[in-house]
DNA sequence: GGCCAGGCCTCGC
DNA sequence: GCGAGGCATGGC
């Protein structure tokens, strides 16, 4: 077990502000999650003091850099426009947000589907997909829990190779509908080599932009938050309906982004939390 | 039961 | 280059 204190860190927030679809409350201070084929929970102990269910060396190897514990939100959430209201309300509403680092892979099949669903029914379907054929994890933490898993076995996210595997059918039968052949198409992309995580992550945005968007499935809106989610390009700012509305309503359809080169993705997730959490 | 969902592809201009 | 239409299913 790993404690840490962590202030703008709420794993809860992160849970329901839909930029990953596997992190999943237990009760408001218990969080439990499955990523790199592990299960991981957290604790919240009060006082910004966390509580993490892994080693030292697990922490320091892959969730630090996964939770991106090492910015300073304190310094993003100040920058933020004097002027701009709305912002600086839905930041002060969203403190604990952070763009979590996730899996290439799996960022990039979970907002594929995505696309013109509601985030319970891409939870649903993530799932679906990952016990389908997501190599099973025992949800055995190395050091102390802190409450009981929610089950008995967890599915990590299913590597290329397995996913590829599946037919359209079986892909379907997910509940994926029409985004199937898409999902296919990506499988085949990452299992094949054609696309390589780790030599995507070195390219300048440009050049993986382009790539990503000229994947089969994958617009501006996904292409973007990809690069957000999965390989940190914090200067991103994805599009859909709910920021759309928002600049429309509170910014007369034009939002300068480029205010923000290095957290416009950060106050993007603001955003849209905010508006989401505050109108239901 | 109807409506809408973290869009994208295809087609027609 | 750009706008309209169509799209499988799940949740509320």
């Amino acid at each position: 077990m790993i404690e840490a204190v962590l202030p703008f860190f709420s794993p809860e927030k992160i849970a329901d502000s839909g930029q990953a679809f596997r992190i999943h409350m237990l009760d408001s201070t218990h969080a439990e999650t499955v990523a790199f084929g592990r299960y991981l929970q957290i604790a919240d102990m009060g006082d910004s003091r966390y509580a993490f269910s892994c080693t030292a060396d697990e922490f320091a190897g892959i969730w630090s850099a996964y939770f991106d514990l090492n910015r300073d939100y304190e310094k993003v959430v100040s920058s933020i426009d004097r002027n701009d209201n709305y912002l600086l309300s839905a930041a002060e509403f969203g403190i604990g947000i952070r763009i979590l680092r996730q899996e290439v892979f799996e960022t990039a099949i979970s907002y594929i589907i995505s696309q013109r669903r509601s985030i319970p029914s891409i939870t649903t379907a993530v799932e679906r997909i990952c016990s389908l054929c997501g190599e099973k994890i025992v949800p055995y933490a190395p050091e102390p829990v802190f409450t009981a898993p929610s089950q008995n076995e967890f599915y990590a996210f299913p590597t290329p190779v397995r996913l590829a595997e599946l037919s359209i059918e079986d892909l379907t039968a997910t509940g994926v509908g029409y985004r199937a052949p898409y999902i296919a198409r990506a499988a085949s992309d990452f299992s094949s080599g054609k696309l390589i995580p780790d030599e995507l992550a070195e390219l300048p945005d440009s050049d993986l932009y382009r790539i990503l968007m000229s994947m089969y499935g994958v617009g501006m809106k996904v292409a973007n938050c990809i690069m957000l989610f999965a390989f940190a390009r914090t200067s991103r700012f994805p599009v859909d309906v709910w920021i759309a509305r928002i600049v429309d309503t509170y910014y007369g359809g034009n939002f300068d982004a480029s205010r923000y080169p290095d957290s416009a993705g950060i106050m993007q997730q603001f955003m849209f939390y905010y508006e989401r959490k505050r109108i239901s």
